[in-house]
Order: C-alpha cells, then structure tokens, then sequence
DNA sequence: CCAAAAGTGTTGGCGTTACACCCATGC
DNA sequence: GCATGGGTGTAACGCCAACACTTTTGG
C-alpha cells in the first residue's frame, strides 16, 4: 500500500445553524454569524466554520466549530448539504468548504463575536457564505414538506399550533389550521404526548414526533 | 493574509455514471465501473475517481476522472451527490471523497478496465464505493418526479415511449401510458419536435425537453 | 394481411381546499 | 365576563388511477 500524494489544499467546514424567532405575528428564519477577527473580510460576517483535522470526522469537525459560536447542546439536527470547491473561494489558498445545515429550536446563546441574523436580510457575508446560506434555506424548505425534518426546529414536545407556526415560518406563508392539522395526524407525522401547554387560553394538547431521526414521507405536508 | 496550515489529507471525486440498457421488455440501469489494478482493493470493481488536483474545481476533476474510462462527449448531466469524509475510508491515508452522479443516454464504449454494470445485482466495490452508489440511485430516483433530470439519459429527442422507458427503468415499475402521457405534457416537462420515429410500426412524434438545464416541478410525475 | 407500437377519453374515488364557529382556560 | 388561542366538520372541486380499442406504418 503505497502512501497517497498529499497536496497542498485544506478542507474546511461550515455550518448554517438555523431558527426561528417571533417576528410580527409568526416567526422569521435567522441563521448564526460570526464577524471575522482576521483578513480576508476582517470584520464582515460569515458562518460559523474551521478546518478539518486529520484524524477528525466531518460531523465532529462541524461541532467544534459551531462549539465557538453557540452551545452545542441545543442542536437537534445536522446533515451535511453540499461542497464548495472552487479553486479561488479563499484568497488564502486552496481550500474545500464542505457546508452542513444545522437546526435548533431556538436562537439563543450566541457567543461574544456570534449572533442571530435574519435570513430575510442577511448582510453580505465572507467567502461565498452567501451561496451556502441559499442552499440551506432551499434545503429546508423542500425537505420540510415531505419529511420530518421541522423536528429539528422544535423541543420534543410541542403543539399542533406550534408546529405549524414553524412550518409557516419556515415556508413564507399561512397555512390553514384544520387542514394543517388533519394532514399532520393523517400521514402519522406526530402522535399525541401527554401533557397540555397552559396559557391564559384553553389548554393545548401536547404532541411529538414519531420517529427521533430523520424519515421520509410518503405524502406532503403544506 | 496568512497562508493556510496546509494538512495531510487529500481529496478524491469519485463518478456514479449511470445509463440504462435493454433487459428484458424494458431498461435496466447499469453503472460504470473499473477494475482496480493496485492495492487496496486490487482486482476489485470501484468506481471511476481520482485525486483532485490543486488548481483543479471539481467538475473538472470529475471529467478527467471519467475521460480513463469513457468517452466524456456523452455525459449530458453531471451533479455533486455528497462528501464521505470518515477517517479511514481508505487505508492508504486520509482520503474524502465528493462524490458526483453523471447521466447518459447510452451505456457504450468503456474503456479498457472498465464496463457497465447492472445495479440490481452489482458486485462488492472497493472502499465505500457501495453506499455512493447507492446514495446516487436514490437521488436520481426522488429527483425524477419532480424535477427534468431524465433529459441526462436520453438524447436531444425523443418519444413519449422513450421517455416512459427511462421512467420505468429507473423507478423500477410499470407506469399506465395514457396517464403518463397526459402528465408529461400537462406539467410542461417536454414540447413536441419536428420529425417522428420510424419503425416497423406507426410513426412515433418526436418530442424534446422544454428546458435545457435542470429545472424542478411544481407538480409530481409517476 | 399481419405484426408492432402509436395514439386517444371517460369514469369513479379520493384527497385538497375553502370556510366559521364554539370551547376551555387565565385573569 | 372577557380575551386568547384551542379545537372541530362539511361540501365542492380537481386530480389521479384504472381501463381497451383504433390507427398507422413496415414487411
């Protein structure tokens, strides 16, 4: 076994880490960016990322990096979306972004240098962080119609008016509630938990998600 | 701009090339392999790669790793499936791979080394070059309802009976041809051309796709 | 004239959409 | 008792699946 040639090019990670948050009446998608400390777009904003190690795996790669910008222990979702490889994305030097999708259910503790952007107006960002951001919504938003993927978005337990507000948020449009609510049961995509949410309202039957990973649907939703 | 710390690690593409052939009353789809000639794996069937070179993008990569076992002038569409990135995928060193599906009408003109498999019933591949192409049969399989893809495994022209063909081909099942046939031109997915098909039979209208690049539907086929 | 594939409509059932009111609780 | 969201049914429509025969050519 002969040792391969290694040549002079890096693998790097990204990740889109997305959310939702109250905006107006429902919630908007914000994604999590990093302002550069160091040249190139010193100062600009960019994903969360970092190099690949050795001996490193690409899905433990993605958490140390996201490790930085946020607790990782919020992540409900990871999937890898796509490689960025043009030989001049990075001034630097060759280097490959392999670009992942993150989900969370909520925005919350980004660390100093990080924060939560809208995904509406997103500011220009570093490298072709901009391109990667766009492949991560498209993938969210075809995925979230015929898979379970807005478990991602969400605690395990939830309300069926919760759930379609993330599936609203997500999508960029009402949906109707009776409809929403017939074809969600239908197709077995939740199954009812035991509580009820309390608010100054009558109280809401909680439900999760049947199957904890990833899973295909037969039919849409939304 | 500081340079890059530079690490011991390669990047290979590796192709799913795909087609179809007759077999049976239908088409099979059959993938290009090659017989490895060295260590790992020697005398094993993998898929066709390579190294990527340094000023070198991907696609490109792709296409002179496909030019050592196939004329490259038949590839009509080429794509970016995923990255397998586990640390010892191969034994020679740290080595991931961005894997791409290439379509063509025709299965024809391996090269030495190289030949067309059937999928159904391909044998043990070197590395993990199994869960590539397993991963790239599903891919073509969602993308065809719902998007133009089979343009890449057919010509400039064509019947609707062609078409219908490389459908059942690859979803693996009998499609009703009067359905079919109203789908495909409801949902716009092809125009009709000019000249017809002769044969010992009725002449067949020609039809060519409306788009030239990869376009997904608003609505299902199949 | 025969073989082979091309081409063509209708019907029944099912799923999707559109739509408005009562219910249970907290305060 | 009032405000707030939770929860529910039905009717019209459109889409999809199932199904068989006639047409046109080559040989």
């Amino acid at each position: 076994m002969s040792p391969l040639p290694h040549s002079g090019l890096a693998v790097a990670v990204d990740v889109v880490a997305l959310s939702l948050r109250p905006a107006g009446e429902g919630l908007e998608p914000v994604f999590l960016a990093r302002r550069r400390e160091r040249e190139p777009f010193r100062g600009d904003w960019s994903l969360p990322g970092g190099i690949l190690r050795e001996r490193e795996d690409l899905e433990g790669a993605v958490r140390r990096a996201l490790s930085n910008a946020m607790p990782l222990e919020h992540v409900r979702h990871l999937e890898q979306l796509a490689t960025f490889g043009e030989p001049d994305r990075d001034p630097r030097g060759r280097v490959l972004s392999v670009s992942h999708l993150a989900l969370l259910p909520e925005p919350r503790a980004a660390a100093d240098g990080a924060a939560w952007l809208a995904v509406a107006d997103a500011p220009a960002l570093a490298f072709d962080h901009a391109a990667i951001l766009a492949a991560a919504i498209e993938r969210l938003r075809g995925k979230l119609s015929y898979s379970n993927v807005a478990h991602g978005l969400l605690g395990e337990q939830f309300t069926l008016s919760e759930l379609q507000a993330v599936y609203e948020g997500v999508l960029g449009r009402e949906l109707d509630k009776r409809n929403f609510r017939k074809k969600v049961l239908s197709v077995g995509l939740v199954d009812e938990a035991d509580g009820v949410r309390r608010g100054p309202h009558r109280p809401a039957q909680l439900y999760r998600f049947r199957h904890d990973r990833l899973v295909l649907l037969d039919d849409a939703i939304g």
